[in-house]
DNA sequence: CCAGCGCGTTTGCAACTGCAAGCACCGTGA
DNA sequence: TCACGGTGCTTGCAGTTGCAAACGCGCTGG
């Protein structure tokens, strides 16, 4: 239990670094971090901090995003979906070319597919460890097996994106 | 500014649990963590690890990458749209592959602007992160049938590090 | 007065991350 | 043949995380 994610982690690394075709020492370059390091830690030796995999994330030109969720580290909705219901949901483009931006997207899905057929780590996501369901997200409580008092929530947003979005201060919050 | 960040996101954490009134012992028992590590935390003594982070966040009931966007560890998710946003965020698809998409959403949007230049305050997200005025043409979207522009992927390369975007680690650690 | 309980903080240490240096291996070319 | 550059891997070590134990402080109350 200590670190069984790490393997995957790693190996999703290593995945997303031999399908962009680039050297180990290369990412590791890219990303600001040491050739031996990124070798243990595509190995599962080594459980790399979130800076560490923040700068794979970058070198890899994924979303770090993506990198936290396979290690576990943030429980993410199915990326897999994103993308097409993002495309579903899209507004701005006609059923044409919504059809054509999901084909497109499926073939590049399927082609990943052949070509790497060790294509496990795609289902690693469901290594949920928490069994809530995530819809921490909406405006009611989750109220299921709070610590904490419900009054707390009271005056508790649990909307972060308006204080994260523009990088405020913590400090100006308190009027 | 070498590590102000560690401050930052420490503060943070105080204020979200002072909002939540809760103490600090509760918030470490809550996720997890220890009470000690919890204070230096708060205080900006130490940098928490993603694992950390991820059960602050639990035991705050706030989303992970709120604290994740704080400590600096993650690029707020970009409020463009959300086809742009889950395209990159995705990590089942290459790089090029990834630029593909983004090329082909775009020129379809770019399209349908041409042709219908009204829609243009059709909703709130609008894309506020257009960095590179995507000139490649690519104006001839793939049509009805066979949706894979090969064409496209001739002028790709897997160029990590050249332009990733900004906000990088302040250190360079070529020492 | 001291006992008990809560708060946040300090201290010392095991365990770990992350790196510099170096290793073993493979392909090229003089 | 050896030198050169490339791949990934192994090895010590400094610096750090993260914790258990203990500390100082304020409060309640016998």
């Amino acid at each position: 239990m200590a670190l069984p994610k790490v393997g995957s982690i790693g190996e999703y690394i290593r995945e997303q670094r031999t399908q962009a075709k680039i050297s180990l020492r290369q990412l590791a370059a890219a990303a600001g971090v040491s050739n031996p390091y990124l070798s243990q830690i595509e190995r599962g030796l080594r459980k790399p901090s979130a800076e560490i995999l923040n700068q794979i994330a970058k070198g890899l030109r994924i979303s770090a995003q993506a990198l936290y969720v396979q290690a576990g580290l943030m429980e993410d909705r199915e990326p897999d979906s994103d993308v097409l219901a993002a495309i579903r949901a899209d507004g701005f483009i006609t059923e044409r070319q919504r059809q054509v931006l999901i084909d497109i997207y499926e073939s590049f899905r399927k082609e990943n597919r052949a070509e790497a057929p060790d294509e496990n780590a795609q289902t690693a996501k469901n290594a949920h460890s928490a069994p809530e369901p995530r819809e921490r997200d909406a405006g009611s409580p989750p109220n299921d097996e709070a610590p904490l008092p419900e009054e707390v929530f009271a005056g508790f947003e649990p909307d972060p994106a308006s204080s994260v979005n523009g990088h405020v201060t913590p400090e100006t919050r308190e009027g």
